[in-house]
DNA sequence: CGAAGAATTGAAAGCCATCAACCGCCGTGG
DNA sequence: CCACGGCGGTTGATGGCTTTCAATTCTTCG
């Protein structure tokens, strides 16, 4: 990457995603910076897309943190994924026309809006930015694989350090996460929606975490003393997110 | 599709199920069953798959029943999902090198092995394939999605009534389910894994729901009195499997 | 008929949810 | 400048869903 795609790269953290997780020719990483795109910014605790939505653009986050989540028939929440700068949450509405849950800014975020048609028409003259754009799905997957296996069968403890964990990996891979920590804004609230947890709850195993010295959480900003032992604490390991190193 | 086509088609479960779920032009169609495959049986309680492998095909389920898992440090096993005739359970090793979890045979099942080489060729020439093959990946997660919801959200009698639910639904697609019941050749330990609960547990809920009138296990099939109730017990919105009809 | 696996039942314990209150921070407005 | 209001965080008490352990019955099949 020379001098003048490097500085490009710094105003688009989708490059720097996909640099994390696959090898990109010259000529598709100008295609994508080439892809038309309108900027909208919206406040935290607005929806970006919603449940039953038919989209027809997709929405590559900026700046900011976003979730995916549904709302249940009972009207309890259940966040299935955070979406930091690089990420395009909704690029599966590619290929499933309607909407089966909700994106939403949890903090303030700047939200690049990119056609369909603009993106159909890129990947069908690129095929290598098909097929990367395909293996993003596929790891949005793992990771739901992750998040099931983390609900399903690990205790609180143990769930919430694996968060903390890969969101370290994913922050660092765009260049938003130093060595060790990284801003968390979000609510005690919603990491409870995001585990299967009450709040309550998320609220005594963060303290317990603090306890044990593997965290240090205050004001929003995450800082991790131990590395290697927080991985220990969430059973961690990051070869579902299949990033490059 | 014609008569020609059709019988072909109950040779190739897979035809079925890429129907269920998109429109695939006969020149599509005609490139699936053109495909090389290699078939092999695989006994109950068998790995088609392996977390680690680097496999160089896709496994296609032709009869049997299968199903993703994790083995996770500690020896407990997460089920992520239940593969049927016309799934590939694997389709994601196209662009996920290493797998990050397994497949398994839970009973006897006869797997078609197909090249990632033949596959990646086909799904050049035909980018309506490609696109149905994405959306299929699509879809897995969706499923995914639904079970994480389940697993964070929902109660052990739901949970169950959902999961019930989708079998019956996915199974009707290609045909081995009737109006109201199917085969189910899973032991209750498996139900547990699957749904993140012990299996006296699911023992238990299940006497549950059978109190209820809502569902008729004996010996691995099951029987639905009731189809509406059942969706209702577990909150079930098919809009997720993203079926055409 | 015997053995192994699956289903079932009972009892006890534990993790986590729920309910309810209180504290602390921070931006707003008088 | 300080009171007010609201949200997020914290704490305590109680209860229940679910797990775990253990043992028994039922099924299937060689």
């Amino acid at each position: 990457m020379n001098l003048a795609m490097h500085k490009q790269a710094s105003l688009n953290p989708l490059l720097w995603k996909l640099d994390a997780i696959a090898d990109l020719s010259d000529q598709d990483k100008q295609a994508i910076l080439d892809l038309p795109m309108s900027v909208k910014v919206f406040e935290a605790d607005s929806d970006i897309v919603r449940d039953g939505d038919r989209p027809s653009e997709c929405c590559l986050v900026l700046s900011g943190f976003t979730c995916r989540y549904k709302i249940l028939s009972d009207g309890k929440r259940q966040i299935m994924g955070f979406y930091i700068p690089g990420d395009i949450p909704d690029l599966q509405s590619l290929h499933l026309k309607v909407m089966d849950h909700s994106i939403g800014a949890l903090a303030t975020s700047s939200i690049a809006l990119i056609p369909h048609e603009s993106l159909h028409a890129v990947l069908e003259r690129h095929p290598g930015l098909d097929a990367v754009m395909w293996r993003d799905t596929l790891i949005d997957a793992a990771m739901f694989r992750a998040w099931m296996i983390g609900i399903g069968r690990r205790s609180a403890y143990q769930r919430i350090a694996h968060l903390l964990c890969e969101l370290q990996m994913r922050l660092k891979a765009v260049g938003l996460a130093g060595e060790n920590g990284y801003d968390l804004p979000v609510t005690q609230n919603e990491l409870g929606d995001a585990l299967g947890l009450s709040t309550v709850h998320v609220n005594r195993v963060l303290q317990d975490l603090r306890g044990e010295g593997l965290i240090v959480l205050r004001g929003g900003t995450l800082h991790i003393p131990d590395w290697e032992a927080l991985q220990v604490a969430g059973d961690f390991d990051p070869a579902y997110l299949h990033l490059k190193r």
